[in-house]
Parts: C-alpha cells; sequence; structure tokens
RNA sequence: CGGCUCGUGGUGGAAUGGCAGACACAGAAGACUUAAAAUCUUCUGGGGGAAACCCCGUGCGGGUUCGAGUCCCGCCGAGCCGACCA
C-alpha cells in the first residue's frame, strides 16, 4: 500500500510540465530583482529620460496580514502590472511602487497576546507578502518600497499632521492658510487639527477602548462583551470644512459614477433652512434644521434627541420621570436595537411647547429616538403630514396632521382645505402649498424662497446648508501606530518642532490595555515625560494615516529632507488637466473613507503649496471581487481559499496572471475555476511550441518549422489585426478580450509550416505585458538564431498596426427585411449605393421575401448594411 | 426601506443601436498511441428537416427606432452598499 502510494506521488510531482516555466520563470525573476530592471530614475537622475511622457501607476498598497495573499488580492495588481509594462513598451517614464500599511490591530493583538513586539510580526509578513508579490514577476521598481511603520515614513506623517495643526481654513479664501493669518483670539478653535470630547466605544469588560472594527452588533469582537459610548478627549481633523470642495472635486475626476455617488452621499450635503422656536414661558430657544421649510404651517410638533442638552431644561416637572426613563432606556440600547426596531416608533412629551414662528401656533416637544443627536441640531419640526417618520409617530401617538403641500399641480390654491384631518397616508414630494397663509398657491420651490425670506426678516430663521460628514476622530488608544508630535504642559496642547520628529514608540514590553481609557503609551512613564512640566500626548494615529499620502512618498521615497521632493513631486504627480496619479486601482472597500481621507490631506497640501494638483488620484478603477471555486466569497472558515503558490507551483505564474486577467471584465466579480487556469496554460503551451520543439532526448529546441519568410497576407492581416485590438484593449483595461485575440493570433500559426518568425517577433511583445517570464524566455532564445530580437521583451518597443494591412478590397454586407438578416453580399469596398441596392434586390432570397410586396423604405448603411422595409 | 450594479448557451464570458454566443471551459466523436496522458481535427443555444434550409431565442411586460442583448418606462430576481440624515 505505503509502496504504491509513494509511486503515485513521486509520479505526480514529478510529472513533466508542458514547457519548463518552473525553471526559466524562478530565473527571470532573479535576475530581475539582481538588476533593479524596473527601477525608473527620477527627474536629475543620470539614467533619467526628460523626452519620454510620465506615467503613474498606482495599487493600493496592501495591509501585510498573517495569513499571506490569496489569488484574489493579486487581481489588481497583475492589471496595473500589464499597464506598466505596457506603458513601459510604449515609451513612458513609468513609476509603478509597492509598499506596506503596516500599522494595524492584528499586530498588536498578536503582541498582547504574546508579549513579542508589533514590529516582528509586521516584519515576517511583510517578508511573505514581499515574497509572494516577486513570485509573480510584478515590475515593482522595489528600490521605492515603503512602510508606513517605519520611523523615516511616519516622521512625516507626522510632520503632515502638523501641518494640519498648524493650519486653519479660510472661508473667505475657501482655503487652508497658516494659523498665524489667524485674527480671532482662540486660534485652538480653527485649527484643521484639534482636541474635543467625542464618545469612544469603551468595553468595561475588557477594561480598554475599542476600534469601530472590533465592535460587532453592539458586542466586542473578542468575547462579546456589552460596549457603551463614553466621552473621551480626542484628537480631530476638521474634514468638515472641506466638504464643499471634496464635493465638487467629484466631477472632474476619471472615477466611477458608482464610487463618486457614494462620497457624494458620504459627505450628504443637503440646503435647506435653520429654524428657531421660542420654547413657551422660558427663555430657550430650540433650533431645527429643515431641508422643507415650506411645509413649517404643517409643523404640529417638535422633537428633541433624547439626547438633546435642552431636554434637562425644558421637562416639566410632571413629565421628568417619564422622560428620564426614555433616556435611560434608549442609551442602554445598542446601536443596532436602535436601528433594528425602527419600525416601531417610541418617544415621550417632555411637557413643554413650542411657539411655531410662521403661525403663532404652540406645538408640544417631545422626544424620541428616531431623531440623531449627530445630525443637523439634534432637533426637528415635526411635519406628519409630509414626512415618513413624523406621520407614523404622530399617528402612533394621535397627534395632529395637517396637510400643507398639495400633489395636484393643477391646484392654484383658493379652494379651501380641511386643516388637521387624519390622513392615510403622507406625502413627501413637491406640489402647492396649501393651508399655508402667504405661502398658499405657491409651488414648493417657490415657497422655500418665500419662507426663508419670511424667517431671515422675522430674525428666526436662515438659509443653511448642513453635512452628514462629521470630523475625522483622529486618535486611537493604541500602540501600533503613529504618535502624536504633541507635548501637553499646563493643561494645553503645544506641537513639538519639526526637528524633534521622528516620535518613535517607546520599547515596551506590556502591550496590554492600562484597565482605563488611557492608552498603553501611558504606561511608558519615561517616554511620557517630555520634560520635568510636560508630558507627551499618548494616544495614536488611525491607520488610514499613513494611507492618506503614501503616493506622494513613493515619488521620492529615500529622501531624508522633505516629505517628497518638490521636483520629483512636480513630475510625477502633474500632467495636463487635474493631474495626480495616472491609474489607481483597488477595491471598493476603500470606495469612502480612504479615499476622502487622501483627498482631504492632499487639498490641506495643496493649499498650503506642497503639493502641485488639487487631487491625488485622476483615474480610480475597482477591480471586482474573484469567489471561491464554490461561488462564495473566499474565506479561511468556508475552505475554499486558493492561493497563488498553488497555482503557480502546478500551471506557472505567467497562467496565473494571464488566467486573472481572462476570467472576465476586470470590474466584475467572478468565480474561480481551476479548468479556467487550465485553458490558459495550454495557451501558453501552444505559444511555446510555436518557437520551440522537443527533440528525441525529450530536449526544448528552436522548432525547425520557424523560418524567416514573409507571413501570408491573411496571416499578416491577423497579426495587425491582433497589434491593433490588444493595443486598444489594453488602453481600455479591456484585458479579457486582448487574450481572446491573442489566441486568435496565435492559433492562426499553431499548425502553419513553414512558420514565418515574423508572428513572434509581432506577438511576444504584445504578450509580454501579461505573461513576461515566457515571453522573455523566448525572445532570448530566438534571438540567438534569428534578428529582430535583440535586448528583452519587456523593453521590446511596442508593435504599431499598419491600418493599409487591414483594408480590405471586399466587404460583406448583410441584407436585413425589416430588420431581420436575410442574406449576405460581398462587394467591392468602394461600389456606389444604388449599385449595391440593385445587387441585393437581385438576390433570389431577397426577391422572394419581397415579392408581392411593397418597398417602404430602404436603408443603407454604407459598408456595413441593407435594410429593406416592406409591407 | 432606500441607493448602486447586474440578469446572454451546461459554465466563465463576447457583441461603436446593425450577422447574438468571439475566445475559453465542460461535453461528444475521430486521429495519433500496445495503452493512457498530452497533442491535433470536427461537432456542441433550442425546435423542425435526410439535406439545402426554416422557425424560436439575451429574466418578464410595454415603449422609442428601418433595426434593441444594447436606449427609455414598469415589474421580477440576484449581489453589494447605506441605513430613521429631518
Amino acid at each position: 500500500m505505503g509502496f504504491l502510494r509513494d509511486c503515485t506521488i513521486i509520479f505526480m510531482t514529478s510529472q513533466r510540465k508542458q514547457f519548463p516555466f518552473p525553471e526559466f520563470e524562478s530565473r527571470w525573476q532573479a535576475r530581475w530583482l539582481e538588476e533593479g530592471a524596473f527601477r525608473c530614475p527620477n527627474p536629475g537622475d543620470p539614467d533619467f529620460e526628460a523626452s519620454k511622457p510620465k506615467y503613474y501607476v498606482l495599487d493600493m498598497f496592501p495591509y501585510p496580514s498573517g495569513d499571506g495573499l490569496h489569488v484574489g488580492h493579486v487581481e489588481g495588481y497583475t492589471a496595473t502590472d500589464i499597464i506598466a509594462r505596457s506603458k513601459r513598451m510604449q515609451g513612458f517614464n513609468v513609476l509603478h511602487p509597492m509598499g506596506w500599511d503596516a500599522f494595524g490591530l492584528p499586530a498588536e493583538q498578536y503582541a498582547i497576546r504574546t508579549g513579542r513586539h508589533p514590529r516582528e510580526t509586521t516584519n515576517r509578513n511583510i517578508a511573505n507578502f514581499r515574497s509572494q508579490l516577486q513570485s509573480l514577476g510584478f515590475s515593482y521598481d522595489w528600490s521605492r518600497e515603503i512602510s508606513t511603520t517605519h520611523p523615516e515614513y511616519f516622521r512625516w506623517t507626522q510632520w503632515i499632521f502638523l501641518q494640519l495643526y498648524n493650519s486653519w481654513y479660510n472661508p473667505d479664501s475657501r482655503k487652508a492658510e497658516p494659523i498665524s493669518t489667524y485674527t480671532g483670539s482662540d486660534p485652538d478653535s480653527v485649527r484643521l487639527a484639534y482636541v474635543a470630547e467625542v464618545p469612544v466605544n469603551w468595553c468595561p469588560e475588557l477594561g480598554t477602548v475599542l476600534e469601530n472594527e472590533e465592535v460587532v452588533d453592539g458586542k466586542s469582537e473578542v468575547g462579546g462583551f456589552a460596549v457603551e459610548r463614553r466621552p473621551l478627549r480626542q484628537w480631530m481633523l476638521r474634514i468638515t470644512a472641506y466638504s464643499d470642495r471634496l464635493l465638487e472635486g467629484l466631477s472632474a475626476l476619471d472615477w466611477p459614477e458608482g464610487v463618486k455617488l457614494l462620497q457624494r452621499n458620504w459627505i450628504g450635503r443637503s440646503e435647506g433652512a435653520s429654524v428657531r422656536f421660542q420654547v413657551s414661558n422660558s427663555e430657550f430657544e430650540i433650533e431645527v434644521f429643515t431641508t422643507r421649510p415650506d411645509t413649517l404651517f404643517g409643523a404640529t410638533y417638535m422633537v428633541l434627541s433624547p439626547e438633546h442638552p435642552l431636554v434637562a431644561k425644558i421637562t416639566t416637572s410632571q413629565q421628568s420621570e417619564e422622560v428620564l426613563n426614555y433616556q435611560k432606556k434608549v442609551s442602554s440600547k445598542s446601536d443596532l436595537e436602535r436601528t433594528e426596531l425602527s419600525k416601531e416608533k417610541t418617544g415621550v412629551f417632555t411637557g413643554a411647547c413650542a411657539v411655531n414662528p410662521a403661525n403663532g401656533e404652540k406645538v408640544p416637544v417631545w422626544i424620541a429616538d428616531y431623531v440623531l443627536l449627530s445630525y443637523g441640531t439634534g432637533a426637528i419640526m415635526a411635519v406628519p403630514a409630509h414626512d415618513e417618520r413624523d406621520f407614523e409617530f404622530a399617528k402612533a401617538f394621535g397627534l395632529p396632521i395637517r396637510e400643507v403641500v398639495r400633489k395636484d399641480p393643477a391646484y392654484t390654491g383658493g379652494t379651501p382645505v380641511p386643516p388637521d384631518v387624519p390622513q392615510a397616508t403622507c406625502f413627501s414630494g413637491e406640489g402647492v402649498a396649501v393651508n399655508s397663509g402667504f405661502l398658499d398657491g405657491m409651488s414648493t420651490g417657490e415657497a422655500k424662497g418665500a419662507m426663508i425670506g419670511f424667517l431671515e426678516e422675522q430674525g428666526c430663521g436662515l438659509k443653511t446648508v448642513t453635512t452628514k460628514l462629521r470630523d475625522w476622530l483622529f486618535s486611537r488608544q493604541r500602540y501600533w501606530g503613529e504618535p502624536f508630535p504633541i507635548i501637553w504642559e499646563e493643561g494645553r496642547h503645544r506641537p513639538l518642532a519639526e526637528h524633534e520628529l521622528p516620535v518613535i514608540q517607546p520599547e515596551m514590553v506590556d502591550f496590554k490595555p492600562t484597565g482605563t481609557s488611557e492608552p498603553p503609551l501611558a504606561k511608558a512613564i519615561e517616554w511620557v515625560a517630555y520634560s520635568e512640566t510636560a508630558r507627551r500626548e499618548t494616544n495614536t494615529m488611525p491607520q488610514w494615516a499613513g494611507s492618506c499620502w503614501y503616493y506622494l512618498r513613493f515619488c521620492d521615497s529615500r529622501l531624508e529632507t522633505r516629505f517628497v521632493g518638490e521636483e520629483a513631486e512636480k513630475y510625477w504627480m502633474s500632467s495636463e488637466g487635474l493631474g495626480g496619479v495616472d491609474l489607481y486601482v483597488g477595491g471598493t472597500e476603500h470606495a469612502v473613507l480612504h479615499l476622502l481621507y487622501a483627498r482631504f490631506w492632499h487639498k490641506v497640501l495643496f493649499d498650503l503649496g506642497h503639493v502641485s494638483s488639487p487631487e491625488p488620484f485622476r483615474k480610480l478603477v475597482n477591480q471586482g471581487m474573484i469567489l471561491g471555486p464554490d461561488g462564495q466569497k473566499m474565506s479561511k472558515s468556508r475552505g475554499n481559499v486558493v492561493t497563488p503558490e498553488h497555482v503557480i507551483s502546478e500551471y506557472g505564474a505567467d497562467s496565473l496572471r494571464l488566467y486573472e486577467m481572462f476570467m472576465g471584465p476586470l470590474e466584475q466579480m467572478k468565480p474561480w475555476s481551476m479548468k479556467g487556469v487550465e485553458g490558459v496554460y495550454r495557451f501558453l503551451a501552444r505559444v511555446w511550441r510555436l518557437a520551440m520543439k522537443e527533440n528525441q532526448e525529450g530536449q526544448w529546441e528552436i522548432s525547425p518549422d520557424l523560418c524567416d519568410e514573409a507571413p501570408t497576407a491573411s496571416q499578416l492581416r491577423v497579426l495587425h489585426a491582433t497589434i491593433k485590438k490588444v493595443t486598444d484593449d489594453f488602453e481600455a483595461m479591456a484585458f479579457n478580450t486582448a487574450i481572446a485575440q491573442l489566441m486568435v493570433g496565435t492559433n492562426e500559426f499553431v499548425n502553419a509550416s513553414p512558420r514565418p518568425v515574423e508572428s513572434l517577433r509581432i506577438l511576444l511583445p504584445l504578450l509580454s505585458p501579461l505573461a513576461p517570464h515566457l515571453c522573455e524566455e523566448l525572445w532570448g532564445i530566438l534571438g540567438t538564431t534569428f534578428a529582430g530580437f535583440e535586448g528583452h521583451a519587456s523593453k521590446a518597443p511596442w508593435p504599431t498596426h499598419d491600418p493599409g494591412i487591414l483594408e480590405v478590397e471586399e466587404i460583406e454586407l448583410i441584407i436585413q427585411i425589416n430588420g431581420k438578416l436575410k442574406d449576405k453580399l460581398r462587394v467591392g469596398k468602394s461600389l456606389a449605393e444604388n449599385e449595391v441596392l440593385a445587387l441585393a434586390m437581385a438576390l433570389p432570397k431577397i426577391q422572394e421575401a419581397v415579392s408581392g410586396k411593397t418597398i417602404h423604405k430602404t436603408i443603407l448603411v454604407p459598408g456595413k448594411l441593407v435594410n429593406l422595409v416592406v409591407k
């Protein structure tokens, strides 16, 4: 038994591959690394070629996790590598870098469990990721490799934080300016980086603050303990100052419309009015925001968020017990419960009333958890007839519902409408104002303007714009992140000087949470003590920080004197129009946060004159997810993970790359299939055998079928059609159809004998960005015998097609009757229209089809078709 | 509940508004081989026909158009995202 099984294993593993990729792939990879084959010089470097245009193609750099890469992760990297390689061949200076977004929770959690420093885990994972990527033959300029965890990198992350800290957004110039230009009394109140008390996720059981990612369904991911919100002093970034510019900037970007929409919705700009309601018998006012000031006459009650500070002040003594109970109930609900129970509206009356400024009516003030403290003013005027949520609430608590907007656009006012009738439905659209005093008869648009005018005149309201976007909570209670370059002294913060950077985390052995809301760095007593009176900030920055500007560092990643060299930044980041990275490829999971944060930082740096383009990423492409062979998302727990190592050992890196691109459109989600890999593997073997033949001894030698004679006219036409199709498809990133055409081009020559070597002079450079190892190898071998294979396939000039060769003398027209195909007709290219028509009419099938019928119309699309409309 | 994306053979997919199914996978038959693997050749949307060929067909129902897989409206289904945003 044992013997048999061993034999089988030996047989399987030593099975001869269809072409010797195991040998040549690793050989070329080693050589590319040794020679620094894809190092790309900067302006000022001795080998820099200023005459070439530039192209900056960027991947979203990975978080080097302990699990390593699976085949889904490398799809985007393969696509950018093909673009990088083909652009290089087309004469561009190509910047194609790779690095590591290596701060993050898993390394810290591992450190807490084992006591090993997170740096160890991180470095080990980086080494693994690097070798995985190198085993795919990606043409990165490894001399520019960066890690966000490296002090020489994060000193500049800290430096950029200081730029934010030391500047403010001037609403008049609509840009960031040095804080010294601020003339107000309290500069700390306008800095782009500021301190505020905001709620964080606090888990009493674990004695630690948790990241949002560590909280699942209101419970800690580890242990499943309850998590509550607790206010804590935090660093914030004033991204809301940029909401208009972040919104406006989107339209010019060559990004998927879906991503732009996500960002627009995330920013959530809405125009309306803020309205102040006087609370009856008190000095308090309730300010609300509404997008529908035209419905103010229909506001029959008000709602405050349960957490609203006014609640305690206005609640009457009779109602206070009920209000306190409700507040308690709400605060113990997790976010999930609060949204899950959204169908059932709850709330209590405060006992207070407010005055509707439009009609002077007294309306009751309620509290309810369907009003959120974090949006608008945390209070609303409720118009139940024209807002679904208010409608449901009013029905539940028997509050009056007054119609103030008529759906019927023909209604022009005049007809009396009975007020305060309970209605079956709620109308939230636009129409004509009714029951609304001076607004009656106006369209919703007119009424909005008229009401805002009235409110501003009365001094109890203003035209206002609100956004959903909140300021960015920028501090984390973690060890493994960038420390802040900030010192606290006598309760006040101040920045460190530039020469004091980088601020490096102290060496620690105990990474456990402190058990209080203090970050772990607080335990490093000596490090914290900056001087006798001053202490260091102990929070660290979130993982987003490093990824907000890494694309800039890649332009000049070894520079020690500046975050990026001015000349290098200008060269790589500017181009006609917007400028920025020419192509950025990554997953949709970063559609909002990373891309919005990076745009924000970039705009600040732009305002302060540190970068030359207003936007960081000119063109963005999202690759689709690759699913497991079972059509499910790849995951360890499902056991459907396919690793690059597995595919490479069986079929080679070129097959893996080619299959990833052949599966379907890049942006689309698609399932993995090993049978599909075999298909492209067979194709690569056919390309190999185009050039090579196995002799009696089992050695590969140049095929005796190859000859240096000219291809036939039809072979030449296929070759040039392939050049055109592959060139166009690469430009459109339609790699699957480019590969299909390369298969057509190859199949044309598979059985040709003699076989013109010109086929390989053209096909190998076209295939080289997709399957670089194979092409490099064959190019080298053919160069020993044939002319035209000088140098390397990866540096070969990109073939250009001759339109003359693609022109044909005869074209095939399709002949339709009433738009349906009936026959085909071959005619001379330049035959006159009437002659074409005459020939078409003469076809027996057409004769038959039109006999006894009248031809009403004739459509003739030159070079394409004839369509006869008959009856 | 809302938004976005997408529905094409047994499968992945192709098709500037103009021949639906390129290119592959799987399947069938054949060639080579002692045999297998590999390779090569042919067939492969459905129905009818001996064949030439004919009819039907891109989730469903309408519309625009000489002509719709493609554009517009409504529905059904799948996936992703956001969720009481005033």
